[in-house]
DNA sequence: TGGAAGTCAATAAC
DNA sequence: GTTATTGACTTCCA
């Protein structure tokens, strides 16, 4: 079975080297003097915001109106006002390129054009990037998630797979081959079409060429295993925070773009996969919370994807799922994690109605849909039935 | 119409 | 409690 069959075996072991646990929990000294450097306060943020939750949202009225990304679901595409998504369709999700337009694309400066966008930025919040970015490195930040649990220690890992080292990383130069077209070892050009260079420059040689061994052909580079945790990391500590956040942003997996357009060509799959996995463990986020908020699938579905990439140029309508994990990794944290709380939210709840300027009819239209749900069952629109999580399906 | 792709959901395994 | 596996189902396409 051509490369299938040997591409699949590589991502297995890869994997299991990765992510299993003597691995993903370093207690070297070293990996402590990572976590007092600033990220960690970040990292049990983050993951305090899907815990907690509902405070979060109540006291922070940017819940709703941050970015995009925040309001990510799966229905209408990403919007709060469409965070019934777990209850609709799953089968076909709308092109996340048309989504990550608006994510990229100055979300306050053309309120107009969409509806759900719109209904983004009549708050009284802008929620432009800059301010997530400033938050981010603000210390209180970290009080708000202090209650987090996760272990630091874990935090202290790298937080990719290829921060690990740089052997493992080559040794995959040629098995990745089939998971993107970034597996092509490219030439410098690769690095960043889009302004990137500059914070490439910052970046050791050997990280460079772990980009391009790790990315799309005409994409940026690799960095997002910088995420903090590379080993520049102590050196920046959190002013570097925001550079990082906006490496990650820019280049996850090695997707290719197209004009700078923002639309996703290529994505190295198993990149993908396993930064996804990476993270996941990183803030102790259930696959299935993941898979269902963030992916609109099913845990079982994340399970296999995360486990068993397959190369993007065997992938047809599956590969909106990989851009899913992609753009979500291309969000800055602070914005993952808000995505995976607010999307947990009925849209009907009054919080979301008091935020929510959409239409009552719509609305009215949504909510019932989203009682049926809650009763057992919802018809999509192609009149399918889908079962909705925990409810009993009858058949 | 049959095969492939993608996914779900039950359940086993850890 | 979380993750991996797997059989069944739906959709798409040649």
């Amino acid at each position: 079975m051509e490369n299938i069959g040997n591409l699949h075996g590589v991502p297995h072991s890869q994997t299991g080297d990765l992510m299993s646990s003597p691995h993903v929990r370093p207690s070297s000294a070293s990996h402590r003097n990572l976590v007092s450097h600033g990220r960690p306060a970040m990292v049990s943020s983050m993951a305090s915001i899907l815990e907690g939750a509902g405070e979060y949202r109540a006291d922070h009225a940017l819940s709703g109106h941050l970015h995009p990304a925040m309001t990510m679901s799966c229905e209408s595409g990403m919007s709060l006002s469409s965070s019934y998504t777990t209850l609709t369709p799953l089968q076909h999700l709308p092109p996340i390129s048309t989504v990550s337009e608006k994510f990229h694309h100055h979300p306050h400066s053309h309120p107009h054009h969409h509806p759900a966008h719109q209904r983004l930025t009549t708050g009284n919040v802008s929620g432009s990037f800059t301010l997530m970015r400033d938050d981010r490195g603000l210390a209180p930040m970290g009080n708000l998630y202090g209650h987090y649990p996760k272990d630091m220690s874990g935090m202290g890992q790298p937080l990719s797979p290829l921060s690990n080292g740089l052997g493992s990383l080559h040794n995959t130069q040629q098995t990745l081959s089939a998971y993107g077209p970034g597996a092509h070892l490219s030439n410098d050009k690769m690095l960043s079409p889009g302004g990137f260079d500059s914070h490439a420059a910052m970046l050791s040689r050997s990280e460079e060429h772990l980009a391009r061994s790790l990315v799309g052909h005409g994409g940026p580079g690799m960095m997002s295993n910088l995420n903090g945790m590379h080993h520049h990391s102590h050196l920046h500590s959190q002013a570097n925070g925001s550079m990082l956040a906006e490496r990650e942003r820019q280049s996850v997996g090695g997707p290719g773009q197209s004009g700078g357009s923002g639309q996703v060509e290529d994505i190295n799959t198993k990149e993908v996969a396993q930064r996804i996995t990476a993270e996941l463990k990183r803030y102790s986020i259930p696959q299935a919370i993941f898979a269902q908020r963030i992916l609109c699938r099913s845990q079982g579905t994340l399970s296999d994807l995360l486990r068993n990439p397959k190369p993007w140029s065997k992938l047809k309508s599956g590969r909106e799922t990989f851009r899913r994990m992609w753009k979500w990794l291309q969000e800055p944290e602070f914005q993952r994690m808000s995505a995976l709380r607010l999307a947990d939210v009925s849209p009907f709840s009054p919080e979301a109605a008091a935020a929510s300027p959409v239409l009552p009819a719509r609305r009215k239209r949504a909510a019932s849909e989203w009682r049926r749900a809650r009763q057992g069952r919802v018809t999509s629109p192609s009149g399918r039935y889908r079962r909705v999580p925990g409810v009993p399906f009858k058949k």
